[in-house]
DNA sequence: GGTTTTTTTTGATATTCATCAAATAGTGAA
DNA sequence: TTCACTATTTGATGAATATCAAAAAAAACC
């Protein structure tokens, strides 16, 4: 299980010596389907690596509700922000979504490498620069927008994606439900709505987009900054600011 | 006018040096009420620190409403995490809350000052990990939360922070309901509703709690992640970590 | 002071989404 | 296959909040 870490962005700029260091802190684990992987409010001392299956972030409101925060995918780092903390503390439950392997790692170990490195320094910023953003959109999603324009984004989302206006959804819909912030009954009679006006064809997790551009205006994504993933970045302005 | 721009956690560590080499390329101004200082879409080649007055930050839908992200303080800076992108450009809109008076700074300039201080790497990592928390709780407010445990957590907040039962709000109430993400017509309700409960008294924007435990059950804040404003860190551990 | 303008409140109604309950489909294991 | 279990769908109903319209209050202006 050689596992190179430095196929995840924030390590990606590691020499030689500073992924041995930072593998000297790490563990190797498998989760199975709904295995918890620590909890909100518990200590955060450890940051994460997805090697394989999907990781959920989540928290459980005081009715049981659970609102997914994120779905991490492999090759995604999570967590690390939080070793800047004084007390770091998860503010999120994190469980894994079907088996999955992941790969954890000390923060203060990695905060020494981080003391030597600007490289690295520029690279976490760079990452939490960019999950700044996320959160914003996705506020700005839950507040300005309705279930069903949550629903078109995301379907439009997917199918640029793949590609293809025929495509599989990457999760349970009881999952994806959660991850819009809707029930699951909700999430079938959007679903069922879009059917019945000939916008997309459904059969089991299968979706076939029938009409692009009226899905697009329902998603209403002439939203000003747009779909582009934001660029990683960080690399370039580093080494310009060096020279 | 001259500021010591080491009011703010940001460059609270600079030295003289640091200090002159960001102020070179500062700016200062002042805003009238309801006078735009930005907006979303915008390049984002500056950041900005708070003097006096409040600066806004919000995000409009298609159909002109507009969602409050945040208001920002005298002695805050914001922005500052859009350096690490590289086509950076505003996520929201900012507009002054009455006159008020900002310093601007050259993003490029204070990257390269980054480049030569782990101190203050550290110290902007920090506060981008105390945002993203902060955005991250805002998720949780929006989706697993009424308007009524809103306003109520908001209200608390505010209590705690005067440290008395009575206090004024801190902003017009249209303003207060787009930042807790209702209408004013729902904001006016809600409070008249806590009124006829016997839980405060209104008179105006003056509010006087009546029943704090009523009102703290209300806001569900026994929440795993309490209410400690979050401590800034980073100071101590960056430091432990060289000697 | 009075007048205009803006903000807040109030009432009536509509909409969206959640809830509850039950039916149906799907999935995995014996 | 059959059984048990879980996920999804469907229908009926309810609660929260938005919307629209207008009144009342407050603030700004002359």
């Amino acid at each position: 299980m050689n596992v190179d870490i430095r196929m995840a962005h924030l390590f990606s700029t590691l020499d030689d010596n500073q992924v041995r260091q930072v593998m000297e802190s790490s563990h190797v684990g498998t989760l199975k389907d709904g295995e918890s992987l620590f909890e909100t409010g518990d200590e955060a001392n450890r940051f994460f690596l997805v090697i394989g299956g999907q990781i959920k972030l989540f928290r459980v409101s005081s009715n049981g509700d659970q609102k997914i925060i994120d779905i991490i995918q492999p090759g995604n780092t999570f967590a690390e922000a939080l070793m800047f903390m004084e007390h770091p503390i998860y503010p999120v439950s994190a469980e894994a979504l079907g088996p999955a392997k992941i790969m954890s790692f000390d923060s203060k170990r990695f905060l020494q490498i981080l003391s030597e490195s600007f490289e690295v320094c520029f690279r976490i910023m760079g990452t939490m620069s960019q999950r700044l953003r996320g959160l914003i959109k996705e506020i700005d999603d839950l507040t300005l927008q309705s279930a069903t324009t949550r629903m078109c984004a995301m379907l439009l989302r997917r199918m640029e994606g793949v590609g293809q206006n025929h495509f599989t959804l990457p999760a349970a819909k009881g999952v994806l439900a959660a991850r819009l912030s809707m029930k699951p009954e909700t999430f079938s009679r959007i679903l069922q709505n879009l059917s019945t006006k000939k916008i997309l064809k459904t059969k089991g997790n299968e979706i076939e987009i029938l009409d692009k551009s009226l899905l697009r205006s329902l998603a209403h994504l002439e939203s000003i900054y747009g779909l582009e993933p934001e660029k990683p970045c960080v690399l370039n302005i580093s080494s310009s600011l060096r020279q």
